[in-house]
RNA sequence: GCCGACGUAGCUCAGCUGGUAGAGCACUUCACUCGUAAUGAAGGGGUCCCCGGUUCGAGUCCGGGCGUCGGCUCCA
């Protein structure tokens, strides 16, 4: 046997060589370094013996790898191989974890364990009556020391189903045997499930894949993090499990970095800064609708601005409808039936109204008032429409999940013929805006759920016609089965916030649904009625998520075009307040926004707490600046710049300004 | 909605096993008139989230509600 190493040197073995005698032959030292091995993609235990051509990988020439394309391509993964590396020893501090919660709370019951991005977790039910919290993580975490010292090697066996789930009965894990049972259930039956593997450190063995690190002991720094609850598969319907959230390193140095990077990132939490920067707060009164401030408002409507220009060129027309519509609008969108708990619904001269979640049905509504010509078509109904959400309280989450919000909606009613064209000139008009703030989103196609409304070839032409927008364009994106709206098939554009998470912004929904139901028609050429197809369309998404996320990249530095004070006017002491205050009109002239801080304190105390509000620039006025008609200029976050004349800086100001300069 | 935690001044937070509330910043006033991230001093400010209960006495203990945070589910 023969395999490839990484630098393309060729490494000879004997058949039945392990992981291990692999990374022994190479050296010593990486024999005690070895975690586990990679061979052509596949992690590996390091006692398992390496494929040869009787292996997995099927027939072959001797010596030689997959459908005879060469040696076997071979690593060796230490703790110096990044992230694979890591997942490693994380899956091995799950295990962990549950021996020691094992030791600690005889009963309970286990389900699953993996590693995740940044860490790990595991799944348990405490017995009845017993719960834990972070205060009991310190006790869980001191157990699994215990283990991790005692350096308890990781023993894969292979064993058949029967002989599992005959383990798992006798030690009442009920879990284990519900997912060795669906292993076998959902299996493909060209190739049956009929061995399972086990893998077992100190006295707890669990139903694992693999691979694992050689020992405890590889686990040099961990912590456990967080307490939370999850459902037993994901389904709110099962047993709400106890998730014990934590995390993994190599050394104690990194687990610390990783801790403070967290930490670091919270100060960027838009829930943090939106009220320090005085742009917008909560209130009980409201539970999930923000309050905007005179600041938080001069943002906010400078992204509807930003809408309006960039959307008027585009054929967009702004529209107005309605916030309240009786039930039987939503009975014939659908919403009725389908979301009526989440919708803020009010009695009128007993009329049963509802306040919209959604503009769609108020534009068919008023696209449907007056007859429609081909010639018309693509109409394209543009609207900031406030919408209402009753949204569960456990989902709220300061400005990205919101029961009031208002979307930069857009709904686009054109010919079947038009729709390839019209989807293109949505994703065309997202990425433009995007640009404006220079930044990236991750594109997602959702197809059918599985409630829907709508014939099923509707929604295979439908879901064609996307996938089709997106591979024309030569896009990127990730399919995400099961997960479009309940009306149509739809590309979404999601960021992710401060601490990681993704949230959606845009999207693009084809519907063929709405324009039944609300049975919308054209007069064609042939003087016929027709049907046409319908675009929902919002490229921000809601301007409040927009403008959370936006905080959250930004570190709260809005660009200078957005933010609410562009620029502060610093007089060095009281006698320089006439100039100071002639500064300030010269900025008005150009609509520059502009506040003079005329508090009488030293230029340092005004110059941090201009930095704090973070003021793009500071125009820092005494006797040389007012002598020469001058401003001497501090840049946010970069210091002193030098001094301009008065005009000069305006004038550059207002130009940033109008190009929305993404500084 | 579900699991866990938390809720004290505008903000960040102290307040031990129950004895009637405190700091820093912010705010007000006075002095200082200052050249690029905190001048000093004095002062005002609290139904300790709400409602009930236990107790001679509750910010502290118990129950319920509301809100927030971390997850899960959901997200038209």
């Amino acid at each position: 046997m023969e395999f490839e190493l990484p630098d393309g040197t060729k490494l000879p073995l004997p058949d039945q060589a392990t992981g291990a005698d692999a990374a022994a032959a190479i050296g010593p030292g990486l024999a005690r370094a070895a975690l586990a091995v990679k061979v052509d993609g596949e992690l590996r235990d390091l006692s398992r013996p390496l494929p040869n051509s009787s292996g997995p990988h099927g027939p072959g020439p001797q010596g030689s790898g997959p459908n005879g394309s060469g040696p076997h391509k071979l690593e060796i993964i230490t703790e110096r191989s990044g992230e694979p590396a890591l997942q490693l020893i994380r899956h091995d501090a799950a295990h962990v974890l549950a021996e020691a919660v094992l030791d600690l709370y005889p009963g309970v019951k286990i389900s699953i364990g993996p590693p995740i991005d940044d860490g790990f977790y595991y799944d348990f039910e405490f017995p009845e009556g017993v719960s834990i919290s972070d205060a009991d993580l310190e006790a869980i975490e001191a157990k699994m020391r215990q283990h991790v010292a005692a350096d308890e090697p990781f023993v894969r066996e292979e064993v058949t189903v029967e002989q599992a789930l005959e383990r798992f009965r006798a030690e009442d894990q009920p879990y284990k045997v519900e997912l060795i049972e669906d292993l076998v259930r959902n299996a493909d039956p060209d190739h049956p499930v009929d061995h399972v593997s086990l893998y077992t450190n100190g006295k707890f063995t669990d139903l694992c894949r693999g691979p694992h690190a050689p020992s405890t002991k590889r686990i040099r720094a961990f912590k456990l993090q967080s307490v939370a609850g999850a459902y037993w598969r994901g389904d709110a319907n099962r047993q709400m499990l106890t998730r014990v959230y934590g995390t993994a390193f190599f050394s104690a140095q990194d687990l610390q970095q990783h801790l403070e990077r967290i930490e670091q990132a919270r100060a960027n939490d838009h829930r943090r800064l939106g009220p320090q920067l005085g742009l917008f707060g909560f209130s009980d009164t409201a539970p999930g609708m923000a309050f905007w401030y005179p600041a938080g408002a001069q943002v906010f409507n400078s992204l509807v601005a930003l809408s309006r220009e960039m959307g008027a060129p585009r054929g967009y027309s702004e529209v107005k409808t309605p916030q309240l519509y009786d039930s039987s609008l939503w009975k014939i969108s659908g919403h009725w039936d389908k979301y009526r708990d989440n919708m803020f619904v009010t009695e009128a001269e007993d009329r049963a109204m509802a306040l919209k979640p959604m503009n769609c049905p108020g534009h068919c509504q008023l696209y449907s008032m007056r007859p429609h010509s081909y010639r018309d078509l693509p109409v394209r109904y543009s609207e900031p429409g406030l919408l209402h959400r009753n949204e569960p309280s456990g989902t709220l989450h300061g400005l990205l999940r919101t029961r009031s919000f208002v979307q930069d909606d857009a709904h686009i009613f054109c010919t079947e013929e038009q729709l390839q064209d019209e989807v293109a000139a949505c994703l065309e008009f997202a990425f433009a805006t995007y640009a404006v703030f220079g930044i990236d989103v991750r594109l997602e196609l959702s197809t059918r759920p599985e409630q829907r409304i709508g014939a099923e070839a509707l929604w295979d032409h439908s879901e064609a016609a996307l996938k089709s927008a997106l591979e024309t364009h030569g896009l990127d994106y990730d399919l995400n089965e099961g997960d479009g709206a309940f009306y149509g098939p739809k590309i979404d554009m999601h960021m992710t916030d401060s601490l990681g998470r993704s949230w959606q912004l845009g999207t693009v929904q084809l519907d063929y649904n709405f324009p039944e139901r609300f049975k919308l028609s054209y007069t064609g050429a042939d003087n016929a009625e027709h049907r046409q197809v319908m675009i929902h369309r919002a490229l921000m998404g809601s301007y409040e998520r927009f403008i959370g996320i936006l905080l959250e990249h930004t570190q709260g530095q809005l660009p200078v075009w957005l933010t609410p004070v562009q620029a502060i006017v610093v007089p060095i002491s009281d006698r320089h307040l006439d100039y100071a205050r002639q500064v300030l009109a010269r900025l008005a002239e150009s609509d520059a926004r502009a506040e003079l801080d005329d508090r009488t304190e030293s230029v340092s105390r005004k110059i941090r707490d201009a930095e704090l509000r973070k003021v793009p620039f500071m125009l820092v006025v005494g006797d040389r600046e007012a002598e020469q008609g001058q401003v001497s200029v501090r840049e946010r976050h970069a210091g002193d710049v030098g001094s301009l004349s008065t005009d000069e800086f305006a004038q550059r100001l207002s130009a940033m300004t109008k190009n929305r300069a993404a500084n």
